[in-house]
RNA sequence: GUCAGGCUAGCUCAGUUGGAUAGAGCAACGGUCUUCUAAACCGUAGGUCAUGAGUUCGAAUCUCAUGCUUGACACCA
């Protein structure tokens, strides 16, 4: 902002010699907390000591000394200078800024079109959908385009999970208990029962792991049935997930999983062999990480098959020599966070430069009644329930309140889902939450409808106006009950930056929030269609809340129906 | 046990780089629709920022210790 600048600059004449470089006094500059404080302040008690006069005293100098031509006013309040920008100046430049650069606003190119590919989603074949991925899911979709609009290129890998020992285990579920005709009718869940069956049974018959095991280990080297089955698994599974990528409108730029890179392993072993980290240790093969105060990382088990870790480092160096990423993310669950540690570390330790730019961006997991949710215990909750659920509360609620809005269905489905994803990206991505239904599908107070509602009000007005040209207006507006949503539009590059830095879609939320409530409140309060020489300024602010407001969603990847 | 998170209003959570009187939403209570969509707005009430020490002009924020809690800790992912 350089309104920040412009006041660094005054102070540091008024300072004169040199106590404080402007660097420093721009960094001491801060938002008051509230608005009758003024837009922005320097604190004077580091100069205190320095200057050996009271805080409050240096303030009442400087505000004396400083040139104010272009505030409203700057006034000492106690060891505080206040300043109050220039509202109808500053305001009709915020203004005029959006309703020029419309979806372009806040847009920047910090990231020169680097690319970044981001692993998310990736949900297990086999197992159905469930919160859980939901997660990972969205949170990988809202930071793809927050990279996006920082000026990088995102690029969406969905790491499916679809190799490992699991299937072996599946496989002996499905040869003891399973039939082709179940499966047909009902593939996941069918899969999912044989999956459950078999770990309760391998409690009580501990054989049933080896055999797994070794189903895995003939899938690995190839036999034509695992083959068969295995892909058979895959396709069936593959089918649902789309389904409900489409609910949700979020593509993939690759669907290469786990099975993809089978080939790509021996490249792993043979590199980590050259660089000597591999060793023996119990028949298996490990790469020791003592020196990064981490447990060993195992690259091959003692029957030779592979795991996780040899998996995911054989992907990353493919995803360097396929898209020569300049960062490469993990939305991945924090518990996995020692996993991630390790694979940083092992390629620090083969000396790969691009080591610092792999990024684990963990979330925090989704309890039932403050348990884990466990596909093999059965304590699983669907996301297509839970989506199918939201939408039809949606459904119910355009009933009551506006029951003859065209193309019901649609808004339904988008306030619906609208609500479920805005719920799970507007806490901190690190917090945990205990799933409660009436929690997720809430349309009221802090949630993704209640943002929606504003820009659809928003969007009211301006098909009341006749949705006028305002391009050329002239953007002042007077009204001092205007200036706190003026100011929140105004501080949306900032937030664009900032959700980017913290890898935090939940910053892009926040905002759409404030923005919404201001919104809301100067809306409650003023009467935007009067009939006075103002009125296309104001519809140019409800414009500008409409376009910022419609921007935040589209990043968190909600849709802003018109009418709702 | 080791390592890593968390602890702020009854509940769910905010609180950029330490700064002014710690803020929202939900729940509770009260008010506002003949005027732009009441999925909204306004008001009341609600706090020893887990505890103790330290650094500082100043700490919810930084350091250390303690407690409680969650997760991870090689042949799962």
């Amino acid at each position: 902002m350089d309104n920040k600048q412009q006041i660094a600059d005054v102070l540091s004449q008024a300072l004169g010699d040199n106590i404080l470089s402007n660097i420093d006094i721009l960094n001491k500059i801060e938002v008051p907390k509230t608005s009758d404080l003024g837009d922005l302040a320097f604190p004077t008690f580091m100069l205190a000591k320095v200057m050996r006069k009271a805080p409050q005293q240096i303030a009442t100098d400087l505000v004396e000394k400083i040139d104010k031509n272009n505030f409203e006013k700057v006034v000492a309040m106690g060891p505080y200078v206040n300043f109050f920008l220039n509202k109808e100046k500053v305001g009709a430049q915020i203004l005029t800024d959006i309703l020029t650069q419309q979806a372009n606003y806040g847009t920047n190119n910090d990231g020169e079109n680097g690319n970044v590919t981001i692993d998310m989603s990736s949900p297990n074949i086999a197992k159905p959908m469930s919160m859980g991925h939901l997660r990972s899911t969205v949170i990988g979709n809202a930071l793809a385009n927050i990279f996006s609009k920082n000026g990088y290129n995102p690029i969406k890998i969905n790491h499916l999970g679809d190799w490992g020992t699991q299937f072996g285990k599946l496989m002996v579920a499905y040869k003891l208990w399973g039939s082709e005709e179940e499966v047909k009718k009902d593939p996941i869940n069918t899969l999912v029962k044989y999956y459950i069956r078999f770990h309760e049974e391998a409690k009580e018959n501990l054989a049933l792991d080896d055999e797994g095991r070794a189903w895995f280990k003939k899938l690995e080297d190839g036999d034509q049935e695992a083959t068969k089955l295995w892909k058979w698994f895959r396709d069936e599974s593959l089918k649902e997930f789309l389904t409900i990528y489409d609910e949700l409108e979020i593509n993939f730029d690759s669907f290469n999983g786990e099975a993809f890179y089978n080939d790509k392993m021996d490249q792993v072993v043979k590199m980590l062999t050259e660089k000597g980290l591999l060793v023996e240790s119990q028949g298996a093969q490990i790469v020791n990480l003592e020196k990064y105060n981490l447990p060993v990382a195992m690259i091959k088990r003692t029957d030779g098959a592979t795991l996780y870790m040899t998996r995911d480092l054989a992907a990353a160096m493919y995803r360097k020599n396929e898209y020569n990423f300049v960062k490469n993310l993990y939305v991945v669950g924090g518990e996995q966070r020692e996993h991630f540690q390790q694979m940083k570390a092992i390629f620090k330790e083969a000396s790969y430069d691009w080591a610092d730019d792999i990024e684990h961006i963990p979330f925090g997991l989704i309890t039932v009644n403050g348990k884990k949710l466990s596909t093999r215990s059965g304590r699983i909750i669907l996301l297509q329930d839970v989506l199918d659920d939201a939408i039809r509360l949606a459904r119910e609620q355009i009933e009551t309140k506006n029951p003859d809005l065209a193309n019901k269905e649609n808004v339904a489905k988008q306030v619906g889902i609208g609500a479920v994803v805005f719920h799970d990206l507007k806490n901190e991505r690190v917090n945990s939450f205990d799933f409660a239904l009436e929690e997720v599908v809430r349309f009221e107070g802090d949630t993704g409808p209640y943002v929606q509602y504003s820009h659809a009000r928003a969007q009211s007005i301006l098909r009341k106006a006749g949705n006028p040209d305002l391009t050329t207006t002239n953007l002042v507006i007077s009204d001092a009950s205007a200036w706190d949503t003026i100011k929140i539009l105004g501080d949306f590059p900032n937030i664009v930056r900032r959700a980017l830095r913290d890898r935090e879609p939940s910053v892009i939320a926040k905002y759409a929030l404030n923005l919404s409530r201001a919104y809301n409140k100067y809306y409650a309060n003023s009467r935007i269609l009067a009939e006075d020489n103002e009125l296309l300024a104001r519809l140019g602010l409800v414009k500008a809340v409409a376009i910022v407001l419609t921007e935040s969603l589209r990043m968190l990847g909600v849709h802003a129906p018109n009418e709702m």
